[in-house]
DNA sequence: AAGATACGTCAATATGGCTGTCCCATCTCC
DNA sequence: GGAGATGGGACAGCCATATTGACGTATCTT
């Protein structure tokens, strides 16, 4: 039985063990560059009386119509009680309907309603004009870059999920 | 004086007209990524009985020793009131220590003790782990198109703040 | 001495989460 | 056909985190 070999003086890093410096940066840019991002429509929001909880399950159902209560607490990973607050907000204001489901009828299937598409729409604008902004600033190589690593950090088994958002696009 | 040639009938695509599924792409991702980032400490907190708002606190303040109370409030964007109740809940827990600014003594100078430095170092490794990981299997040059795309989120007149961050590294 | 600035604090309110509990309609499976 | 599982809704109360507004005190600047 061969003698192992000695640990190398000076070993290759090990990814798991990156500078300091780098993940900070990481964790900075994603507080700024999400935060600030995501108040950019909070006054168009707020036209309306609506907060961001509501333009997440907006912008959701708007990807995704016809998409179940169970598939959209999935998505959101909130309770149903606090889905149900928001739901009934967006129902009240005639933003989303619901139908019950062709093969489960015990399914709703939520839509947006023509008012719906078009706030989302305006809510999308603004996102798209931040995002775009900073894809063209980057480069398109920095683009694929910037959606690796944010891939990298959804956990293995929310990744289906979130890759049958792009199915049918 | 030459006529001006006509159009071209497919143009070269603007980048502020990107296509909507990138757009997109970019939104969810930066929401999946963002909030499974964050959840990963939630529990590490909650067994101190704090939240994420005195994680960004303990962060920024671990990232800068002797921050002054209005540069953490320009940072996080809060209001004074707020903010605290944040500190003084770390504060109460032995977590962040004050000291009165030598050149202006109207100023606060926010330090963590030694156990508030071991604690952010324990959140920290979390985060570490996390996006070494998602690092690691992007690679290098999809790390630097990633923070170039979040660069190009922040609204540029709070770049200066975001890149003072960086600057004692 | 007057005013601006840095920080603290009291009070009320909004938003968006949570737990726990109970309910109804419908589907599935024996 | 009946039992149990599942999809969804609702009531009640609570917590964390943010807000606005007003006021107070110490200190710096001029």
């Amino acid at each position: 039985m061969a003698v192992p070999s000695p640990a190398p003086a000076t070993p290759a890093a090990s990814p798991l063990f990156l500078r300091e410096h780098e993940v900070r940066r990481g964790v900075e840019l994603l507080f700024f560059g999400y935060t600030r991002l995501t108040r950019s429509i909070d006054e168009v929001l707020a036209e309306h009386g609506l907060g961001r909880a509501h333009h997440r399950a907006l912008y959701f159902i708007a990807r995704q119509p016809d998409l179940t209560i169970s598939e959209l607490l999935k998505i959101l990973a909130i309770t149903k009680q606090s889905l149900g607050r928001v739901l009934n907000d967006l129902s009240a204001r005639n933003l989303v309907e619901t139908r019950s489901g062709s093969a489960d009828r015990r399914q709703k299937l939520l839509r947006l309603t023509e008012e719906g598409k078009a706030f989302e729409a305006q809510l999308f604008e603004a996102l798209r004009t931040s995002l775009a902004t900073a894809y063209a600033a980057a480069g398109q190589e920095s683009v694929t870059g910037f959606w690796r690593v944010l891939e990298g950090l959804i956990p293995v088994e929310d990744r289906a999920m979130v890759a049958a958002l792009q199915k049918d696009v």
